[in-house]
RNA sequence: UGGGUUAUAGUGUAACGGUAGCACUACAGAUUUUGAUUCUGUCCGUCUAGGUUCGAAUCCUAGUAACCCAACCA
């Protein structure tokens, strides 16, 4: 038997490692987001690495709030947060807040005041950010920068006792004003902002900044392996400073490469002004690449579990196709999805000569698997998709056209006689005839057809409300135009049908389940349905042969 | 123009000095009561130039390109 073994990613090869030459008897990692906004599919990728690490290795993942900006963080960010982790199928260890240990980060801060690596400072942002220098000439010191230990000690203590303003002071780490890594020239370590947090409320009025928050968390945690996104590398070497000079805990930083895909953007900065400027209708709005509106266009966990799989983990930049994700939907939703048949687009299909008034039950397969069935109720009058009929019919078209046959699906074989038209030449019903012996499953016609249509009986329908949904930009990079990239929104990219008559079956339907409608794509019910109305979110749509064969004429 | 990171098919990702493989996409075909699924096949790649070696995507040298860093954001 082959083993197919599959290769491991740089760090989980780093992982194997300090596991292997004993460095570390179980990890500890953690997913840190900042709840200033909801979670994308980019995090998805960062949350199934994390977890991925601590269930492949038996080891733990914290969840931990990074929540040291108390004027953008809030409350319906934790939760969504929350919930969106647990969607995703993953447990955290332990809940945690950077705000947990703002009185420990505190006495870090006097602790490095004490050891003279950190100094308060009066300047301006200005004047830190002139004094700063650029990256090709060195900073210059402040007139702070010499302050005695006991005149800083003071200093920060009315820092936090509120004696001061808003940006009147900060405390800074006393590093190398002339450090090739800006990072290193005295960061900002603390600062005063009187803002109320969600969850310290008006304790605090100095907060620390991240890099004296996020690697003091971890060390305080005993994470092992800190892993975050290629932008936070120049953040490194002062992560390792702050270990050395506080001697705690040496967690250690790996970075890998941020998820980027097509037709999208994937910063929270950017998904909100969508939401404020209501480009969309919210964070949960089907066309966001959100955690939530993935799930509410009907994405998958599974899928979105097994997306994250296959685009791997690196350190080079990536920009991964939208088709991977939607590859990843099918592939999961074709083996749960119940068959079903709706008509987005109706016109009727008349069979002249059933009888009036008639119906039969049809059984209809409702999975991949055999043996799961539903009852289709069927009559003289059905709708048919407008699409499935053509009057001059095109090279290869095996669908409905005049004096041509179609199955139509778990029914007959019906044959096209005719049609109707009104005055501005649009099709307003198609006639023709059925053929009693090629009854589905006792079919003695011995008539063969290419083709196969879905249908709804008219007097069985239920009308119901369809959202189609197309990528959110019309170009593949819209991080990459010139401009604003809200000019490269896609205007088409949601089309509401308000008339679309779908099988009795689905009265019934609920949110949980998925549903492919025959031929046209997978499906799933918006919570915006109500009990005389059922609205419909398309998923995806079904890989089409047919529309490539058009679109190559 | 200082520092850092990264370069393998159209897009991702393997190969850890020894046959450049896998997935998606694209294309062609078979099967099909979903033009779906399934199955078969095809196209396409080591940033460049030198060097080391029996042998280089991998090691060395020199270039080139992309991305990140000068928020009291994370």
């Amino acid at each position: 038997m082959m083993s197919e073994e599959k290769s491991l990613n740089f760090i989980e090869e780093i992982v194997e490692e300090d596991l292997k030459n004993g460095k570390y008897k179980t990890i500890l990692t953690r997913f840190p987001p900042e709840p200033n906004g909801y979670l994308h599919i980019g995090h998805a990728k960062s949350i199934c690495l994390n977890f991925g690490l601590g269930l492949k290795y038996g080891g733990k993942t914290n969840l931990r709030f990074d929540d040291t900006n108390p004027v953008t963080e809030d409350t319906e960010y934790v939760d969504s947060i929350k919930e969106d982790v647990q969607w995703l199928g993953f447990n955290w260890a332990n809940e945690f807040y950077a705000s947990d240990y703002f009185d420990q980060l505190y006495t870090l801060a006097v602790k490095l005041i004490t050891a003279g690596l950190a100094y308060v400072d009066d300047s301006t942002a200005e004047e830190i950010a002139t004094l700063k220098g650029t990256p090709t000439e060195p900073g210059m010191d402040s007139v702070y920068r010499n302050r005695s230990v006991a005149e800083n000690l003071d200093l920060f203590e009315k820092m936090k006792n509120g004696a001061f303003a808003d940006g009147a002071k900060v405390l800074r780490a006393k590093v190398d004003m002339a450090a090739p890594n800006m990072h290193m020239r005295d960061p900002i370590i603390y600062r005063i902002k009187k803002a109320h947090h969600h969850r310290t409320g008006d304790k605090w009025c100095i907060y620390p900044m991240y890099d004296f928050a996020h690697g003091q968390s971890d060390s305080i945690e005993n994470i092992t392996h800190s892993i975050c996104t290629l932008e936070f590398i120049p953040h490194h070497q002062l992560y390792d400073w702050f270990i050395e000079k506080l001697n705690i805990f040496p967690s250690k930083q790996y970075e890998f490469a941020r998820l980027n895909m097509t037709y999208t953007v994937m910063s929270k900065r950017k998904l909100l002004q969508l939401v404020n400027d209501k480009h969309v209708q919210s964070w949960d709005d089907p066309r966001m690449p959100t955690i939530s509106g993935l799930r509410r266009r009907g994405f998958t966990a599974e899928s979105i579990r097994n997306f994250c799989d296959k685009i791997g983990v690196a350190k080079r930049d990536n920009m991964i196709d939208f088709s991977l994700l939607e590859f990843c939907v099918r592939e999961d939703l074709n083996k749960t999805a119940q068959r079903v048949m709706a008509v987005l687009d109706p016109v009727k299909l008349i069979i002249t000569n059933y009888p009036d008034g008639q119906t039969e039950d049809f059984n209809s397969e409702s999975g991949l698997e055999a043996g799961e069935t539903r009852i289709v109720p069927f009559s003289k009058e059905l709708w048919i998709e407008r699409e499935d009929f053509m009057e001059v019919p095109a090279k290869k078209w095996f669908r409905l056209a005049p004096g041509a046959a179609v199955r139509l699906k778990s029914a007959y074989i019906v044959k096209c006689e005719g049609f109707e038209k009104d005055a501005n030449g649009n099709v307003t019903a198609v006639h023709a005839t059925y053929i009693p012996e090629s009854k589905s499953g006792s079919d003695t016609s011995g008539i063969s057809v290419k083709g196969t249509i879905h249908w709804v009986s008219v007097q069985h329908a239920v009308k119901a409300e369809v959202r189609l949904y197309d990528r959110l930009f019309k170009v593949e990079e819209p991080d990459n135009q010139t401009g604003d990239f809200k000019e490269y929104l896609n205007p088409d990219s949601l089309q509401v049908l308000n008339t679309v008559y779908v099988e009795p079956s689905l009265k019934t339907a609920d949110l949980a389940t998925p549903y492919q409608f025959i031929r046209k794509g997978y499906f799933c019910l918006d919570r915006d349905s109500s009990a005389d109305k059922l609205v419909f979110n398309r998923t995806v749509t079904l890989k089409d042969a047919w529309a490539k064969e058009i679109k190559k004429n």
